[in-house]
DNA sequence: AACTACTTCAACCGCACGTAC
DNA sequence: CGTACGTGCGGTTGAAGTAGT
């Protein structure tokens, strides 16, 4: 931005410039189309004096015919100027100061499902402007790019098939609003996963048919044998659009496993005591076992996962090396940040996003090797895998059955799926479902989800929160909790108790799953690192105009 | 106190799209 | 159909503010 023009000094003590159009320049030379009366059109900073003349323009004639401002008023900015400032600053009800959390959250889902599509996202955020959104995304980006993280959870990714950008330009989110407001609504309901939606997706995405992947979609996302960055490479996806257009709905299950990613204070009080702020994954934090004596094999293990600082930390010191600090995201060391994340001190309730800061700008330091947690807390790859093909089969079976109480368990890790299921299904095939969720009477699921890292530590006291029918055998998913991506995925996830989202990603994270996967088990999430393919990560994208993380 | 580095945010720019003529 | 115009969006810039040395 180049205000390089004559200078004056404006009634409010701001230096403001005016750009002297040439006639020859005085079309779009500045963005603004002159209005044809040699007009001297004002640049630079807006000072009061035209603030009043523009609030009192938009009273007398409303919004919109912006470059008439400049005709019926001495105001000497052009129409897009005017629009601008009246949009970001002028207008009424808009927020001022820092985002909430809750808006931040709600800034990086949808960044995760749209992209850069800053005025979409703010429609859902009343009183935002999508240049403040944008903004604050930028800074974002920054922070995270200069603490090496990655941008996203890792289970963002396998969410956001349903928000392709195919979808957000195709007609039904012009036509049918109510569907798009009704998928970011902010609300503290039960997710429901809608089995019938599951079957839709299976029969819609062959590859889609086992309910295992869905439960263990979050597991294996970022699974011990996925790199590190895997998770945020795509699945190969089916057209956002044709499954919108199918009108299924793939609403969530994972803010319901991650609903039951309580603090231990939440296991060992009452369910009904629901934190939504709650949620402290600590597994591998030695220093911190309050969670109870779980033995290894009854954890699960997330890899390469971050463990977040829950606060613990001052936010305006970072004091990353500096060597971490260069790397690009999906680049940090992969020891000296993982083994940060371990001893961090995670206080059962906290705040994500601020945990997030908090590690970001003052990380721990002390040292534990990776592969001592891995070797502590997992069995191997190839049990893992075993497990996987007996999951499929028996989840598989599941799925077709009519009974809708289906649960989960594991002799290693239980996992808590609140899942609605509608009774009787109303799967009807691929391209005439019907919204079950409206329509149908649902049963829940619950299935407790035990989180615990091998052996080093903090295993959940009161594992069962809610106890179910378990005639299903669900094998465990070792869970990472020492990379902090992973763990902040997990926090993500617990959001959802009262995020916006919450019941519509986890069936999309399970098709994106399962649609990474194969029979055997392998290569579940990712495109990148098993096909051979190039990968297409974030971290192969700028940090700036990111695509969202569907499309990558 | 002075300087530097960094962050935030308001505003501009170019482009795309829709509409009117 | 082509052009002009109005509007909106996303990317970028740089002034102002803040923190650190």
């Amino acid at each position: 931005m180049s205000y390089t023009t004559t200078t004056v000094d404006s009634d409010d003590g701001m230096h403001s410039s005016i750009h002297n159009e040439s006639p020859a320049a005085d079309s779009i030379s500045n963005g603004c189309r002159s209005r044809g009366k040699g007009s001297v059109l004002k640049k630079g900073p807006w000072t009061s004096t035209e603030d009043g003349i523009l609030i009192d323009y938009v009273k007398k004639h409303g919004e919109g015919n912006w470059n008439a401002v400049q005709k019926h008023t001495s105001l000497a900015r052009c129409g897009k100027s005017c629009r601008l400032r009246w949009a970001n600053h002028l207008r009424p009800n808009l927020k001022k100061g820092a985002f909430s959390q809750e808006e931040e959250q709600l800034i990086v889902e949808m960044h995760a499902k749209m992209g850069n599509k800053w005025a979409q996202m703010a429609e859902h955020l009343p009183g935002r402007t999508d240049n403040e959104i944008k903004n604050y995304w930028n800074t974002r980006i920054k922070r995270r790019q200069r603490a090496g993280l990655p941008l996203y959870p890792p289970e963002i990714h396998v969410e956001d098939f349903q928000w392709s950008e195919e979808y957000t330009k195709s007609n039904i989110i012009r036509v049918d609003r109510r569907r798009h407001q009704d998928f970011l609504q902010l609300g503290n309901s039960k997710a429901n996963v809608l089995f019938d939606d599951l079957n839709f997706a299976a029969s819609l995405l062959p590859a889609a048919s086992d309910l295992s992947d869905l439960v263990t979609c979050n597991m294996l996302g970022t699974g011990p044998s996925s790199s590190r960055y895997e998770s945020y490479m795509p699945p190969i996806l089916p057209s956002p659009k044709q499954i919108w257009e199918s009108g299924s709905r793939f609403p969530m299950c994972s803010s319901n496993i991650k609903h039951e990613f309580q603090s231990p204070e939440h296991f060992q009080n009452t369910a009904s005591q629901k934190n939504p702020r709650s949620c402290s994954i600590s597994p591998c934090d030695v220093d911190h076992p309050p969670y109870g004596n779980q033995h290894s094999s009854d954890m699960m293990m997330i890899p390469d996962s971050h463990t977040v600082t829950y606060g613990m930390l001052p936010t305006s010191k970072p004091s990353f090396g500096a060597v971490k600090l260069e790397l690009p995201s999906f680049q940090y060391s992969e020891t000296s940040a993982f083994d940060q994340w371990k001893t961090t001190p995670s206080p059962p309730h906290s705040d994500l996003l601020d945990s997030v800061d908090a590690y970001i700008q003052s990380p721990p330091s002390s040292q534990v090797e990776e592969s001592d947690c891995f070797s502590s807390c997992d069995t191997g790859l190839l049990d893992m895998l075993l497990h996987e093909a007996k999951i499929k089969t028996s989840a598989k079976h599941s799925l077709l059955m009519s009974s809708p109480q289906k649960s989960f368990s594991s002799t290693t890790c239980t996992t808590n799926v609140t899942q609605n299921v509608p009774r009787g299904g109303t799967l009807i095939k691929s391209g005439e479902y019907e919204d079950s969720q409206k329509n149908l009477t649902c049963s829940e699921i619950t299935i407790p989800m035990q989180l615990s890292a091998g052996g080093i530590s903090s295993a959940f006291a009161g594992n069962v929160v809610k106890t179910e029918e378990f005639d299903q055998v669900w094998e465990p998913k070792r869970v990472d909790t020492t990379r902090p991506d992973v763990l902040l995925a997990s926090s993500w996830l617990d959001q959802g108790c009262y995020g916006i989202v919450r019941d519509t990603s986890s069936m999309s994270d399970a098709l994106a799953l399962l649609l990474g996967g194969d029979d055997t088990g392998n290569s579940y999430v990712t495109v990148g690192s098993s096909s051979g393919q190039t990968p297409r990560g974030v971290g192969s994208c700028g940090w700036t105009n990111m695509p969202p993380v569907w499309s990558l």
